[in-house]
DNA sequence: CTGAAATGCCAAAGCGCTTTGAGATTGAAT
DNA sequence: ATTCAATCTCAAAGCGCTTTGGCATTTCAG
């Protein structure tokens, strides 16, 4: 069924029930509510790709997942952040389209997209220090909301970000505040601006607290349940180990939370495990006492959050840019505790 | 730049550079060639809409991702499924369009999609027991190819699975052989198609050694590392506890091995894990000797094969549907080993 | 009762492409 | 020289919608 035969049947102009559809004034409410029920009967959808072409618009909004290094990594964040922003999209009627792409294409994949017009909008995903995606996009004037940031022109275009800064001096100082000193910061990659960002807020603290900066005690790696472990089994049998792990994402803490664990020692006694966290649906850390204490934001709100914004900014284009920054939530849970004197000897000797 | 200024700009009509541009053989190879370099130059691309509009497809595939239940959980396999279908629409042409939608809705939305024809197919991801959308697809005559199978008809429509019941009823065989006789199944939600061949994988083989079946060792809940740890906890307190742990997830094996370690057990000598795997990018069980004895196959994988297979049930509406079933490996990991004596005095006693 | 302003509807012109059917040109065969 | 096939090119007709500009018809103030 389409606009055509529905008109023929109501023997009315297309223009008519166009119009009736689509709620303009110019249509009486008794010939509207005729139409209506005509095309509900007929289950009537105007094709969306004609629409689009005759309106110029696509309502869609693209998202590129970007699949990195030799192991082709996902981001694990990602179907959290899509489950969210995607609830936003369906109420205000866009569609979500997704490509998948190796890191190498990226820039040419993004140039793609901005000739071939085919969405309305862009969300761009784990911005990297000096990334050439926000010029680019710019450039080509295609309408675009990172989820993140990376310095430089921020002012210039619509963002969402977490203070990873902030969250992860508040993390530092509460290990400290503990008596930890020896703070290994087990850190996502270096490349990703927000691993940066957290670096820095763990140096301000220690250093505003006279604790010494050991930079064997920083790593910058993918974020796996393995790295965790690797680490903290090195630096556990270590001398002068580490007496917490500060890390960058769940799946890294259980790694180390492993790894205390096979050494016979107690997570939250012997050694303290301090996190961010997602908040993924498919990772809780809640509960009355939740099992790690964590720096919390959630990345599905974000999702939710950055979508409203691009929409917002491609209804109303000449609006100027928003920028979001959330503070995370340092949540008390069972991971954390005093140093023990043991290290504490050690360390004060 | 659209058709119209390129054709004007080098003095052919539409149509002769439309064909040039698309391969045809009507053009002369020398008009060709000065037609590619003139798009170039100008970065010319076809508007997909209008492309679409034209053509009577839309090349593009639809998948639905449902979050489910009050926590509206997304399933941790979908970003990875995903990544390996996009890289197949990647080099077919392919656009992927995501829609997030609430189970509840779920059906409705089927509808819409079929309706609007905004799509060329549609995978179905998570079929359940009795999946209601596999005859609404088939009777609205979308092409669709399905992530697992539901019992029916399963002959008509295009399916790739694993083979959930072997691969279940060789790892209880081989916790087993181990001496294991009481064996936790942590299953995933029992709506859930998979979850029940599993299940009949591990009766399957419990039966046919003679191990006695105990209902009370088999649960079903949504698959997270919370689930694991709560049922091991309790079971590894209770009388008579099981000394081998078989589950659906790696994020459910890691559950169980908190519980263990709390208690001061070792994983692979006191109790025993056997895990499925989905070789999730983000949840790496490998290594020498992986830290998981797992059944383990590739869903990125999975989403690649499923991704060629609707591709060619689009492109070739008259063949016959494809079934796929793929074995899963079993791997050997760490994490198993012989019944403990202890344990073994009380089941033989 | 008249003229102006709403109101309700329509025909037709796009949107930017693909594709059909046909015309013009060329080269070889008769 | 004439015919025929092969080769190249084009104008125009869609694809299914939205939207413009305009024409009747109704409503209402003066």
């Amino acid at each position: 069924m389409n606009l055509k035969e529905l008109s023929t049947k109501l023997g009315l102009s297309q223009t008519t029930v166009s119009r009736a559809l689509n709620g303009y004034p110019e249509v009486r409410e008794e010939t509207r509510l005729k139409v209506q029920q005509m095309a509900d009967k007929y289950n009537y959808r105007p094709s969306s790709q004609a629409r689009r072409l005759a309106m110029g618009r696509t309502m869609s909004i693209g998202h590129v997942l970007t699949v990195s290094g030799a192991n082709e990594m996902v981001n694990p964040v990602f179907a959290d952040f899509i489950a969210g922003a995607g609830e936003v999209y369906a109420k205000s009627g866009y569609d979500m389209v997704l490509s998948v792409v190796n890191d190498a294409e990226e820039e040419t994949h993004y140039r793609e997209i901005a000739a071939k017009k085919s969405v309305d909008g862009i969300i761009v995903h784990g911005p990297r220090s000096m990334d050439p995606r926000i010029d680019l996009l710019r450039s080509v004037g295609l309408p675009f909301a990172v989820h993140g940031r990376t310095p430089g022109s921020e002012a210039d275009y619509t963002w969402l970000d977490v203070n990873n800064k902030r969250a992860f001096q508040r993390a530092t100082d509460f290990l400290i505040d503990l008596g930890h000193h020896r703070i290994a910061l087990l850190n996502g990659l270096s490349s990703l601006n927000f691993a940066l960002r957290r670096r820095q807020g763990y140096i301000d603290a220690l250093t505003s607290r006279g604790v010494e900066y050991d930079d064997s005690l920083v790593f910058f790696e993918e974020m796996t349940e393995h790295y965790g472990y690797r680490i903290a089994s090195e630096q556990l049998a270590a001398e002068n180990a580490p007496t917490a792990f500060l890390t960058s994402s769940i799946l890294v803490a259980m790694g180390v939370r492993r790894a205390v664990q096979e050494l016979g020692l107690v997570v939250g006694k012997d050694v303290s495990i301090l996190t961010h966290d997602d908040d993924l649906s498919y990772m809780q850390n809640t509960g009355e006492v939740p099992m790690f204490t964590a720096t919390r934001s959630s990345v599905r709100d974000a999702g939710r959050k950055l979508a409203e914004l691009l929409i917002h900014n491609i209804e109303n284009p000449s609006d100027v840019p928003s920028h979001v920054l959330w503070e995370a939530q340092l949540v008390v849970g069972a991971s954390t505790g005093p140093t023990p004197l043991r290290a504490a000897q050690t360390d004060y000797a």
